[in-house]
DNA sequence: AATAAACCTATTAAATCGATAGGATAATTA
DNA sequence: TAATTATCCTATCGATTTAATAGGTTTATT
């Protein structure tokens, strides 16, 4: 399942990207016109201001902004600061990997080999989108 | 993140699908081989037999067993009975389908857009993945 | 009758998630 | 310079889910 801190972050980043001009944007205006509350929202465009997505304005006329065009915010980066692995299990994550405990052997192990066709797949997807796909 | 319970049961069916014979195997036996934990097993395998892919028999020489061919279970029926929807977001889910309360209009939804994309190409490997393919 | 194994359901402990609280900091404006 | 506005920060809470456990019941075999 996909984590709402994930889908508001998109969203809110796709109502930023659908803007003309790249003036700031508060929190509150986000939140109203998406329906996301707006203090969790906040937490999560902290988040992406953090990791070099979005630029912030304090004090009146203050705001969110994004800091790159849409076509170059990749779909991959952005899954990974808000969602974490892409990979459905932590022995076939790219930047997560985890080694099981339950499993001795991963060359062998049917999930193993199953989840990496769908991480491979899903990845594909996601390295291949950028913002300014999700607008058209 | 893939559950315990799915991985687990996957596990199981692997372990069943490799056997030559037919002959039932004790959870106990599946539970130590696959370093599971018997009493949550137990809850698994009573699972993937209420939906129709494993026998069992009780009492001495007991056990469970495939009831059909390796290459006759499909990943994303078990899948959908372990693990649930395939789709991360409920709204781009074919079987569990559920609208979002956050969200006005799916077709214009940005998370939808890019979610349905994912379920597609994720789908795409369980409906044309068997346990079969698995233990090759 | 004794034993062996699956069957069934409730409960618990821990982790995670979504949301909230409440103030601190910084920028603008009058 | 004081008031206002909006982001910044971090802790906590409540609900849900997950993984595991417990403890017995039923059925088949020997």
């Amino acid at each position: 399942m996909l984590s709402k801190k994930t889908k508001y972050g998109i969203k809110a980043l796709t109502f930023l990207a659908k803007r003309e001009n790249k003036e700031p944007v508060q929190i509150e205006v986000i939140s109203k016109s998406e329906n996301i509350s707006q203090k969790f929202l906040e937490t999560i465009l902290l988040t992406l201001k953090k990791n070099g997505f979005l630029g912030s304005k304090k004090g009146k006329g203050g705001g969110y902004y994004l800091l790159k065009n849409p076509s170059d915010i990749n779909m991959a980066a952005i899954m990974r600061i808000l969602e974490g692995p892409i990979a459905m299990v932590p022995c076939v994550s790219l930047n997560f990997y985890e080694k099981c405990d339950d499993c001795p052997n991963e060359m062998t192990c049917s999930v193993h080999k199953l989840m990496k066709e769908v991480r491979d797949s899903s990845l594909n997807i996601f390295n291949n989108r950028t913002l300014a796909d999700l607008i058209e």
